[in-house]
DNA sequence: ATTCATTTGTTATGGACCCTAACATTCTTC
DNA sequence: GAAGAATGTTAGGGTCCATAACAAATGAAT
């Protein structure tokens, strides 16, 4: 992690005079495609911030909801149980989030973030507009807003 | 691997009473929902033939260029070449794919599908564009095309 | 009220995936 | 032919996350 080398560029969009069967058709290839270059370019960003994708929108969605319990960030996350016990851990270990005794059920904690960790998180939202803006550049502010939805419909299953 | 239930389902897209932040505004949060969710799908639909998404997309490339090399797959993986010896060894292992002596340049060997690799990946395959038709299901051909489109847009930086 | 099922978090373990670093071998270049 | 580049390999590690088994607490059923 904290990666300071610009990224080894690993990634060929297109390697000449290769087939590439029917990866070409497939929306799961272009999806992974895409992933791999936008997971680079965050990491660039965000990895001297020692903020992993992962950490970051944990502690958004902490943020956003004071008091969140472990499951219901599990839930909103699409992460297992034993899953957000290590995100949490990260982000204690780190002071940036702190686990408070649920008031009516002794079985649950509290999330919140800590000062520290909404000062960070003021200053990597900043790096991630930024992120977001820069690998979306080849798109129009419209053909982004349409990506977004369509990727949102593919998520809903019927 | 080689789930039989299938899938927890452990991913709502939408929590009721949380707030999403900035998540919903951001490009790289909707392609993961969307990844998770193909993810599961895939894993459900070809876990039982010990393929992963890795596996199958090596197998493609393969097919479709005989007498690869593995430096060359791993350049259109966009893996390194470490990565590659373990992605091939594992189709080795399951009797997929040999390497074969490269004529010319002895460092090298080239890849290629064993008659019982091609068997599974026409069967994998066909698996696959069911899967694909089943997650894109709530889009038309149209949409399906601009969004594979879009995507690729993304992936290729300036 | 007491039992039984469910829910919450935790630990232990491991899998999938992939990297960097160091290495031997074999081209390629000069 | 010597130096440098490329190919594959091993070793070791890291991230992210799941399942399984567990303890503790809560809720439901009777």
């Amino acid at each position: 992690m904290a990666h300071i080398s610009p990224a080894p560029q690993r990634f060929e969009r297109r390697v000449p005079d290769i087939g590439y069967g029917v990866l070409d058709e497939l929306v799961g290839y272009a999806l992974r495609r895409a992933q791999i270059a936008l997971y680079e370019d965050f990491e660039a960003a965000l990895g001297p911030m020692d903020i992993t994708s992962q950490r970051f929108s944990a502690m958004v969605v902490i943020a956003a909801n004071p008091a969140i319990t472990q499951g219901t960030l599990g839930r909103v996350l699409g992460v297992a149980r034993s899953g957000v016990v290590q995100v949490v851990n990260g982000l204690q270990a780190r002071g940036w989030a702190t686990r408070e005794a649920h008031g009516t059920d002794a079985r649950a904690w509290l999330l919140k973030l800590t000062a520290e960790g909404r000062t960070v998180l003021v200053k990597a939202r900043r790096r991630v507009h930024a992120h977001d803006a820069r690998v979306s550049q080849r798109l129009s502010t419209t053909e982004r807003d349409q990506l977004i939805a369509l990727l949102d419909r593919l998520g809903s299953k019927p």
